[in-house]
DNA sequence: GTATATAGTGTCGAAAAAGGTACCATGAGG
DNA sequence: CCTCATGGTACCTTTTTCGACACTATATAC
């Protein structure tokens, strides 16, 4: 996914912004923040009844999430298995920008041309 | 690219935030618009010589921005070609967004762990 | 003994995105 | 005549991403 190549990294001022989109521009990890930002902490299955996504998927988003700090995994010795994902403070710090890309969406997507089949 | 599929649309309240991303997600689209911001308006090869790009990326690029509508495509009927890209009033409406991600990248993205290799 | 729920992992293949290289038209400058 | 700059397009290959499907372990309930 967003593995970022350090050539993006040269010769651009504007580089932040792109390796910002990495960090949160895998297929589902938009969604998984702001569902996080929404309900503070989720475990798994939650998370996946969220969201139409394969289990695959899903702990691939959330383990990359969690590598770039983004995101806690919280395992509990239990059976079954119980684990909660919730934001870290970093996570959090990108509240207002998923918040902001939630707006520009409603306000925008459907003009742009896109139709929702059904509800959305 | 940003083809939204329409599944993405279903079932989920944050599906916003998904549109967007697939919009601005683009290898080089987030840059493209920050470009744009900072400069106003700005011709393709300085728009090349600003972002380690190959020309056949740069237009495919711009192309889909331009079909989103965030930019305006403005060809001049002049010997040697001359166009000029700006952004349109949908992509202005971008700039909170767009420098808020420049902010978070340049505030988070060392600490973490990408270490820009010369400069950034 | 069987079924259920949870949170995964492994393998495979298709599709999409990205990148490399070559090529084009044209007018100006020498 | 040759060369350069501009803003592309065509063709092809590589890389990345996505998703389908099968499989796992274990405690509990029936």
């Amino acid at each position: 996914m967003g593995r970022i190549r350090h050539q993006d990294l040269r010769n651009s001022p504007a580089c932040p912004v792109e390796g910002t989109l990495e960090l949160i521009g895998g297929k589902w990890k938009g969604v998984i923040l702001y569902h996080l930002i929404q309900q503070g902490t989720l475990r798994f299955n939650e998370l996946r009844r969220k969201m139409n996504v394969t289990q695959r998927m899903l702990t691939n988003q959330l383990r990359e999430l969690e590598t770039s700090g983004l995101i806690d995994r919280k395992v509990y010795a239990e059976v079954p298995p119980k684990v909660e994902y919730s934001l870290t403070e970093r996570g959090r710090s990108l509240e207002p920008i998923i918040l902001a890309l939630k707006r520009w969406g409603d306000d925008n997507i459907l003009a742009i041309g896109y139709v929702a089949p059904g509800t959305c």
